[in-house]
Formats: C-alpha cells, structure tokens, sequence
DNA sequence: TTGATTTCCTGAACAGCGTTCATTAACCTG
DNA sequence: CAGGTTAATGAACGCTGTTCAGGAAATCAA
C-alpha cells in the first residue's frame, strides 16, 4: 500500500514547487518583494496553501538560504581540501565567500544586513534558524586561521578575537559591494583583491 | 505685511513635527516599522497632510538620516581639529565613525545595509540623496589617508584605493555590529579595538 | 464688508501586504 | 458505499504607501 508513500512525495513535489517559486522572486526582487500572494499565483495555488508547508514568510525564505548556504560550505571544502598552504587556502577561502556575496545578493543580504526589527512578530525558532546558516562557515574560518598559526605563517593569538576581526572586515568588503549604496567604487576586482591583501598583512 | 513670513514659519513648524515624529518612530522601531499613519496619529494629522511636506516615505526618512550624518560629520571635525598625530587623528575617527553607527543603528543601517530593491519605484533623487549622507564623511578619511602618508606613517600609494579598503573594514565592524545577526562576538570594546589595529597595521 | 482666491488639510479610496480559519473538495480505508 | 482523513481554498482582518477630489479656513482685493 505505497498510498503514503506517494502522498508525503506529492506533498514534499509541492513544498519543492514553492521553494522554486519562491527562490525565482527572491533572487530577482529580495525579501521585501517577495509576496505570498505572488509565489501563489505564480504555481497556481491559493496563498493559504503555502502556510501548509511553511510557517510564514520568514520561515519560508530561511529554508531557502540554508539550502544556499550549504552550497557556500561546498565551495570552501573544495578549497580547503586542494591541500594549499594555510595562508594561500585562508586567501582563497575569503575570496570565495565574498564571491559568494556578489553571487548571491539577496541571501547575502537577508542573512547578514538585515536587522531584528524587520523580523517583528515570528517565531524565535525561524530566526535562530537563519544564523545557522552561517555558523558552519565561521567554523573553517576559525580553523584555517588556527592551521595559519601552527604553520608560523600568524602570530599565535587569540583565535576567536582574529577570527571575529578578519570576518568582519571580510563581511564589509562583500557587503559594501552587495548592498552597492551608490558609492563610486573602484574596479571591483582589485579593490577586492587589495582589501583582502590588507586584512591578511593585519593579521599576520 | 508679515503675513507670509508667519505662514511660511508655520509650515516650517509642522515639518519639524513631522520630522520629530517620525524620527521618533525611526530610531525605536526602524525603517520598516515606520509608517505614515502612526506619524500621522501622533502629530494629529491626516497621513496624507505629510505628503504635502516630503515626497515619500523615503524622502522623510532620507532627510532625518541627512541630518544625522551632519552631526557625525561634526563629530570627525571635533577630532580632526585637535591637532594630534595623523595615525592617531586617523584611529580616532575610524573609532568615533563606528561609535556613531552603534548610537545610531536604525540610521546606519538604512543608509548602508539596505539594498537598492528596498526603494522600488522611488524618485531616483531621493535615492541619491541618501548617498549623500556619507561622502562627506569619506571625503575626511580620504584627506586623513593622504596625511598620514605625507607623514611617513604609511607607505605612498593610491589613496583611493586605500581609502575605499578601510572604509570597507571599518564599516563591515560596524554593520556586523550593528545589524547583530545573532552571531556570539567577543566582547565589544575590545573586538572594535582590535579590528581597528590590525586594520590600520594592514595599512602601514 | 463683501466676494474671489489661494492655501491647507482631510476622508475616502485603491491596490497591495502577511496571515488565519471555517468550509469545501478530494482522496483513502474499511 | 460510508466514514474518516487530508489537502486546498476563499473570504476576511488589519495592516501598508499613496492619490485625489473636495471642503474649510485664511488671505487678499475691491
């Protein structure tokens, strides 16, 4: 009797076909656009259906970062797997994440540029749920800084305190740049490339 | 005949309440938070009344904001008028401009952390206004760069460029703080001075 | 003191938003 | 086929920014 089966597929088809939607218009548009009123029409369903499968909207845009951020955590592995000294993975590794930022604009900006208060009102599950995200790649930040240490390459320090600080400036360069505020920035590439030259040369 | 003095006084008047209304609003509660009725509500108008003395929303919001940025443009002259070391002039400034961002968090991050999708189907000039706000502000750090070359403290270069890095780390400390994603940071004071050091070594 | 004119202000309306919930429709089980 | 379960909906609530025709009040000219 495979009916169970197929009726939690069909349900899980669903949930994927609004999480698709739902992505479409966040990438194209960002949170504040994004309408339930929207992703309903745009799979043929009521509104109400998608509170079926999602708690509200923030929950909703939440599952979608974590799948993106996953995705995050994959590029870093890869680089930090090709076995490059410490200081030249460290590099690459920031690089990547800020590459990441400018890929990805709208999670970017939903996860790390926007404050509590926009968030009024939801479930304090939903919103721990979206730092989440994060945590797992402030983990191989701290422990490439730490391979960068053993390795003679940094002083031997405070880890958490050099870590907080790198992923801060890290943070300013992809989110200067992703929020784009009308500032007339140099060439993208080399102010990049340069900003992350300068915060390494600080650490070491 | 002073009759058109008074009236133009008046309308000055009710600007100002306006203003102080929703400034009140803005710092509690935050962009989003702040809607035309609840100004209205509080001042004893009709919401549409506020339309005859700004644009939009944004343009109401964008004018507090202008006016906050003068006063941490006032704050930068202060230190840069005391005379000190360049290097030292420079540190201060950077720490005052992050200080400003933490007393001011509704401010900063609608000026720097919100991305341009936010202000669909704005007057472009409201939008460039906003912009506004800050280059005063980046105009000193740049003229501070050049000064501490001059000074020998830092190695000629393209000031622009570094310019744009410090200001790119400088302000990922400050919205990283300010936007306070949930993230466990060290303990404040010591994780903004020590940012600041690496940040000014990485320049040197 | 009139009447005309300008200025200020408002109430109602439009189109959109997130969310809830009683009700209906479809399906599966026995 | 009856009973029960599940999926999906339409209508509603209370918000939002914004527009605009119209009224009220103050000013000006005669």
């Amino acid at each position: 009797m495979g009916t169970h089966e197929r009726r939690s597929r069909e349900k899980d088809e669903l949930r994927r076909k609004i999480l698709d939607a739902a992505t479409r218009i966040f990438i194209e548009e960002g949170y504040e656009n994004v309408s339930m009123r929207k992703i309903a029409d745009s799979i043929e369903y009521a509104p109400s259906t998608i509170y079926l499968h999602f708690r509200d909207k923030v929950d909703l845009v939440t599952s979608i970062c974590i799948e993106a951020f996953a995705e995050l955590d994959r590029r870093l592995d890869s680089i930090i797997g090709q076995g490059l000294p410490p200081m030249e993975t460290l590099r690459l590794a920031l690089r990547e994440y800020i590459q990441f930022g400018l890929d990805h604009p709208a999670y970017y900006v939903f996860v790390f540029c926007t404050p509590q208060y926009v968030f009024k009102d939801i479930d304090p599950t939903s919103f721990s749920n979206i730092h989440t995200c994060a945590m797992g790649s402030f983990q191989r930040l701290r422990t490439g800084i730490q391979s960068c240490m053993t390795n003679g390459d940094m002083p031997a320090g405070d880890v958490e305190s050099i870590s907080q600080s790198i992923w801060l400036c890290v943070h300013g360069v992809t989110s200067g740049l992703v929020v784009d505020c009308g500032f007339p920035f140099i060439d993208r590439e080399r102010l990049i490339d340069e900003s992350l030259l300068r915060i390494l040369k600080g650490a070491a």
